[in-house]
RNA sequence: GGGCCUCUAGCUCAGUUGGUUAGAGCAACGGACUUUUAAUCCGUGGGUCGAGGGUUCGAUCCCCUCGGGGCCUACCA
């Protein structure tokens, strides 16, 4: 990337729009100020606009108002000029400057001075053009703020790496940038009413931790100078979350970044928002009918359905009681052969092996994932609550009360995609110990993703951790799901090299 | 990690089978215009063709290296 041109100090370097627009800047500080402090505004552009829904044709209202927006659209003309304002939420109203209202210096100012872009003060009479258009006759305009760089071409869509690199333009030029902005903040909103409404406390925890655990995952390393001490950001929140249920602290979320140091595609980001939450007393059927509300009130609160309509047109219908399927029994009736935890791993390989896939670090629960994932999770349009996973790839998760070799773990697939998952939270120090060093021998023996110990951990959980239930769901792919787009418009700034 | 593609003006894009001075629309500059709304009309300027190296009489184009981006693939509870 080159360096800002701004900053060259022979002006004969700048590009021609930036250097006029400086000297414009320059002769705007020498007649007041090319960027005010305050402004006498007295509405909105939405308030001007809702104040007058349906005005004939050239209408005057008598009305004074004075607001400030974004100049998107000028056209000049001798004695007449139009400039279409804009507001930061997008709403725009048309200015106009007429000769005999503002005078022939004004007039002649505004012409010189006033770009695209410019955030531009106007006060004046509403009233309605010729052509019908609601607009404010302009007595007095003064420049809010001088802009220095010209604005992209409004008529051609942006692309896709200059919209993710110049979000800020993003959102100025383009309405769905800023929609996706507000949802994200309405579902946010409504998923934190959806928990105080059950008595959940919002907490958070490290970001910075000196053993990463919680997820199987590669980490992002760094160092504490104070602590001369290796330090890892944080791949899950979900020991200390648990930490916080041995305290007392019953009903407990979080949502926050996680940070894994994995691929990044359509789907993966290097950080992300995650939501955890924890119910003691509760299992992994609670939890599923609170994901379940989590998501269908948001797509009410933010949509007023549970029909959201995607970036494609198609329909995510989220409405109703969501499926919940047995990940064994699904796998078996898919792939025709019956498969339990007592199936023989050499059996799993040889269908593994069948059906082309190959596998990293194979143990049993993990041919039976990849088997699922590759027989069954393509077809999972609608919700649906994948319950009771194998017992080896879930170190966390306390064994089914009823079922032998699988534990109470569901993840909850959405259009093809894991959304969220689920446990019945293993609360026993004592398996839980066992479960952690089997992750350390699939450590030694080369799985750089398997969890370590944490001492401290089961220490907490040597003084009693009541029966919980737990959740966690990508804050991102929900968005996706009600959306329909990729994560990297769900995350307004995301990361680019 | 592997494969394929891509990078040209402020923005969106053409183009050059290697040849004088690299084009368009919008944006900008000068001029005309009191009802425009992608205003219109006349005129003008604006480029290290991602960076570096090579081949060549001559490279934006061909080759190599590097960098950015995209798609597929692999990996990612």
């Amino acid at each position: 990337m080159s360096e800002s041109p701004i900053e060259h100090e022979d002006e004969q370097d700048l590009p021609e729009q930036i250097a006029i627009r400086l000297e414009k800047r320059e002769r705007l500080n020498a007649l007041g100020d090319a960027y005010p402090v305050s402004l006498p505004i007295t509405h909105t552009i939405a308030q001007v606009r809702a104040a007058y829904p349906e005005l004939e044709i050239d209408v005057a209202t008598g009305d004074e108002v004075a607001v400030v927006g974004r100049v998107m659209f000028q056209r000049n003309t001798g004695k007449l000029c139009f400039a279409t304002l804009q507001a930061g939420s997008g709403e725009r109203i048309q200015a106009m400057l007429s000769l005999d209202k503002v005078g022939e210096e004004q007039l002649e100012l505004y012409k010189e001075l006033v770009d695209l872009g410019d955030h531009l003060f106007v006060a004046g009479e509403v009233i309605t053009s010729k052509r019908g258009e609601l607009s404010i006759l302009v007595t007095d305009w003064k420049m809010a703020a001088k802009t220095i760089r010209p604005l992209p071409n409004l008529h051609n869509e942006l692309g896709e790496e200059f919209r993710v690199r110049h979000r800020y333009l993003d959102l100025i030029v383009r309405d769905r940038a800023r929609e996706v902005v507000k949802i994200r903040a309405q579902v946010m909103a409504s998923m934190r009413k959806t928990f105080a409404d059950a008595a959940y406390l919002e907490v958070e925890t490290p970001m910075l931790q000196t053993i990463h655990g919680g997820a199987s995952a590669r980490p992002f390393k760094t160092h504490s100078n104070a602590f001369d001490t290796e330090l890892f950001l944080r791949i899950a929140p979900e020991l200390f979350l648990k930490r916080a249920v041995v305290g007392g602290i019953d009903r407990v979320f979080e949502i926050n970044r996680n940070f894994r140091n994995e691929g990044a595609d359509r789907t993966h980001s290097p950080e992300f928002a995650m939501l955890e939450a924890y119910e003691a007393f509760g299992d992994y059927n609670v939890m599923a009918e609170l994901t379940q509300r989590l998501i269908q009130n948001a797509a009410m609160d933010v949509f007023g359905t549970h029909q959201v309509v995607l970036e494609d047109g198609t329909v995510n219908d989220l409405g109703g009681e969501w499926a919940r399927i047995s990940m064994f029994e699904s796998l078996s009736a898919a792939a025709g052969v019956e498969i339990t935890p007592e199936t023989p791993i050499a059996e799993l390989k040889k269908l593994a092996d069948k059906e082309g896939l190959e596998i990293d670090h194979p143990q049993h629960g993990k041919y039976v994932e990849e088997l699922w994932e590759h027989f069954v999770k393509g077809d999972l349009i609608n919700p649906t609550f994948v319950m009771d996973f194998p017992v080896d790839t879930s170190p966390l998760v306390r064994n089914h009360r009823s079922k032998a070799g699988v534990v109470e773990k569901w993840d909850l697939y959405i259009r093809g995609y894991e959304q969220a998952t689920g446990y019945s939270e293993l609360v026993d120090p004592v398996i839980q110990r066992e479960r952690f060093v089997e992750q350390m021998k699939l450590a030694a023996a080369g799985d750089p993703e398997a969890m370590k110990l944490d001492e401290d951990f089961l220490k907490a959980l040597e003084f009693g951790m009541p029966p919980t239930g737990g959740m966690g769901m990508g804050v991102d792919r929900l968005l996706m799901s009600l959306t329909g787009l990729g994560i990297r418009e769900t995350i307004m700034f995301p990361l680019v090299k």
